[in-house]
DNA sequence: TGCGCATCCATGCAGATGCATCTACCTCTG
DNA sequence: CAGAGGTAGATGCATCTGCATGGATGCGCA
């Protein structure tokens, strides 16, 4: 099986890209004195949903390993952002609910972080070009291949 | 100034779908008993350049901070992968030349890495979607926005 | 020549991450 | 109900990263 030279050029720049990019946005976020891109991604999610989410649902949204997500929510609760509830219906469990101060903290960064991503983004690609990356970044989470076994075809 | 849905849409998918990429390639490469991805990366760029590269170069190259850079190739050094040589012009300075056994390991890892690229990225991508994705891509590291002030339009 | 300032690289320390493992609880089966 | 096996989440330890700073050398200018 031969790797394309489209294929291979398309996977460098997606990793300097988007690493930049994502440098970028971090960047302006601390400069305004704001704590990182993950805490908000963790925030909106969380902020979606009135009765909380469970760990390792916020785990699947933000494809964060399991470990990763308990420590993220260990500081978000210590920042007062969020807070552990006890799960009703499964002694294991326990949701974890956005509080007020976490409300405010993430509507106070979405004006930074939405000129951020226009910045760095937005205001370098037209909009129809904007449009096709999207749609081709979404076949890449198609049909995982590293996580559920069946990635290549089945012999 | 208003930030376009495609805009955000597309932020939204090259994070998640750059993070997921890259992580299903670096699993593929530890799976295969290899060193991250990175080691890959600073090893291919020295490999290109028979007198070795300057730290500071590398640290371009590869857009680390300059601390990774020097920790990286401690790590390197230290497995044997790349050694440090005085700069005979620049007191202050150094020239990081790969070795054999870096040269080699390059080589054992290039098949597995291709393969991965190809499993991850190649195969969920027709030929000519990898080469529009790629062209959009290199757009977004033109002008860089946010290192160099002069990112904005000025007023 | 000597002094101020910039550049190159290293590093101490704190915080974050990866990995393996642990505890607690659930569920299913006999 | 007992016991096996699976799932939810936490955590000790080693490594890695970010940040600030430090030491050493080069460079420009009086």
């Amino acid at each position: 099986m031969h790797t394309s030279e489209a294929a291979l050029t398309a996977w460098a720049r997606l990793v300097r890209a988007s690493g930049a990019v994502r440098d970028a946005v971090e960047a302006d976020l601390k400069a305004a004195g704001f704590p990182p891109l993950v805490w908000y991604d963790a925030l909106l999610e969380l902020d979606r949903v009135e009765r909380g989410l469970r760990p390792f649902e916020l785990e699947r949204n933000m494809l964060l390993p399991q470990y990763g997500t308990s420590r993220l929510v260990d500081r978000l609760e210590k920042a007062g952002l969020v807070e552990r509830r006890q799960c009703p219906f499964d002694g294991r469990g326990q949701y974890v609910a956005i509080t007020q101060a976490g409300r405010d903290l993430r509507r106070r960064m979405w004006p930074v972080y939405a000129a951020a991503i226009e910045r760095h983004l937005g205001a370098k690609l037209t909009e129809a070009e904007a449009k096709t990356l999207g749609d081709i970044l979404a076949k890449l989470a198609l049909a995982p291949s590293g996580c559920c076994g069946e990635g290549a075809t089945r012999d």
